[in-house]
DNA sequence: CTGTTAGCGCCTTCAC
DNA sequence: GTGAAGGCGCTAACAG
């Protein structure tokens, strides 16, 4: 910086303000500047300016602690997708934040927010009584969620509405005539697993269908569980005639272990799922599943972090559409795309 | 910093080097030192550390610049996670680094390393006559590219050989009697393109059959760009009676409109693809694929990359396995998995 | 083993 | 509109 300033015959401080684009700056010393970092290829030393300014122009987004299998959900990278088109636009930067080894949830935070190495956060997907919120929360570190919090309803978060969503799902499976419906989900301390899974029984509720206990069971977001928990389901005396999936990832799971039983889907079972996913629509009978907008998830999300960096915020919570994409998982007459 | 080292009574000096895990300290002053910190609630600022040491402790990951669709194929979730895994080890964090508005490849590049954000880089697939590479190679700046690089020999990578695997899929396929075959390809001045396209004509002149130029098209790396080749090659008056895509992603598509034509997977045309996502595990029929090990590129990138960090650099290049996955789209009898 | 002294490269008052 | 001085929080010699 000092050789532009040498250069360009005016001093540091006039160099700083062009980089800025300080308002009261002639036009002249300004283009003659610019001139000067050009010809010098001179670039300004991010981190440097971080320090003095404490800014960094960079958005963390945390990933989810049970990342070994999660990381690799199409959700996330949908999401991703959205923040990152909104953060460039704003020539922002985005760092992934993952638990270094050994290090817990809360630890990740500190090293990342004490450290100054970003100007907000992006959480998605949290768990119940995610010790990270009320750190955030009480260390008024500017931060988005991706999904809801039960603890506290003043944290700015964009989500959809699950609970209607998995609502509807299972209304669509009664109103097909399906009584034994059964729920598979994922990490029962996930907020967006609670919320499906109140969905679920309100709407049994509703239809006055008995909740049978045999007929809720979790394990993980993975393929594997849902196969696993599909075999489970299948040794029931009282098998059932329709599954929910939490995710479509665990749908493919249990759509494997269904033909492997004989089982004709949706003829003797129905099956629908979540975050409809290309798999859903590629799989064989395809997966009716719920749409939830991932990339506009991870959009809104980045753009209130923007909002609350700004101080311009307005309503806390916003809501983002679903969709119940119908296929062929539970039409039977096989006139769906 | 300085508020422990005065309640631990030592100076700021010692107390960076409890932090920096200094091996000249001795164990009672350290621990002493420790607990302070923990008292205190104290992180080191890791912007400053970045400025004073000339060290960030994060490598940049650079998204292709056809970002808008490429985003969201899997390789990339994979390649990433694969990163993470070995970076997190190591203590590392990621930024993901795009192109901010308008910013073009080598812009991007200068910005990030000029401005010190970060102590390496890992490039994912790049085009052809990328000016990238050969900036970061001017100035020295360490890097690993996923992917292979034409211009230049000695840049340090990690790939798959996919000539030998484009070889390897079409010679499967003119070995199961097709010889009226098609290569459908994604961006063309992707060096993944060119590779695999190469291996594609080297197994036709192996096995004595004429190149027909209306059986290579290509556009994006998109699921449409497949369905629409597609449409493409039904209208020539020679149709084929196998397709090999460069992409899983396409192959969805082509497959869609395969069907849509009434043509029968496998026995009127063989379908056959690259990179294995789940996608074709779950296609019906489910679709031959190399399985190009992305998590694997990712991690031996990121291996490759703190390797070069430290400087201990050893070969340049690394090549990871490749796999074809036969499925039902290449396979008469219907007795593969 | 530990303290002292200078910066790292930029931004930000405060003068002029 | 511009320059000078001080400081952001930490590390890196250099002493001792």
């Amino acid at each position: 910086m000092k050789d532009v300033a040498k250069l360009a015959g005016v001093s540091a401080s006039t160099v700083s303000r062009v980089i800025s684009d300080d308002s009261r700056i002639s036009q002249r010393t300004k283009k003659k500047v610019l001139e000067v970092m050009e010809e010098l290829n001179y670039y300004p030393n991010t981190i440097a300016r971080s320090l003095a300014s404490n800014k960094t122009d960079t958005i963390g987004v945390i990933m989810p602690s049970y990342k070994e299998d999660i990381f690799i959900n199409p959700f996330f990278q949908k999401a991703l997708k959205g923040i990152s088109l909104i953060a460039s636009q704003r020539f922002f930067d985005i760092l992934i934040v993952t638990n270094h080894k050994e290090e817990n949830d809360v630890d990740v935070l500190k090293r990342i927010i004490k450290g100054k190495r970003v100007d907000g956060l992006i959480l998605t997907r949290p768990k119940e009584d995610d010790g990270g919120i009320k750190f955030l929360k009480e260390n008024n570190v500017p931060f988005v969620l991706i999904g809801s919090c039960l603890e506290y309803d003043d944290i700015p978060s964009v989500d959809n509405d699950n609970e209607q969503a998995s609502y509807d799902l299972t209304s669509l499976l009664i109103r097909k005539g399906r009584d034994k419906i059964t729920f598979i989900g994922g990490e029962l301390d996930s907020v967006v697993m609670k919320e499906r899974y109140k969905g679920y029984l309100r709407a049994l509720k509703d239809y006055n269908i008995t909740f049978n206990e045999d007929y809720f069971i979790s394990d993980k977001f993975m393929e594997k569980s849902g196969y696993y928990l599909t075999s489970r389901l299948m040794n029931l005396d009282n098998e059932p005639d329709a599954i929910i999936v939490a995710d479509d990832l665990m749908s493919l799971g249990a759509l494997k272990r269904l033909k492997e039983g004989n089982k004709k889907v949706p003829e003797d079972i129905m099956l629908a799922s979540f975050n409809n996913s290309m798999l859903a629509k590629y799989a064989n009978p395809s997966i009716t599943s719920i749409e939830i907008n991932s990339i506009e998830l991870g959009r809104k999300a980045c753009q209130k972090l923007f909002d609350i960096l700004e101080e311009k915020s307005r309503e806390n919570k916003e809501i983002i559409d679903y969709k119940i994409i119908e296929r062929e998982s539970t039409s039977l007459r096989k006139d769906i795309d």
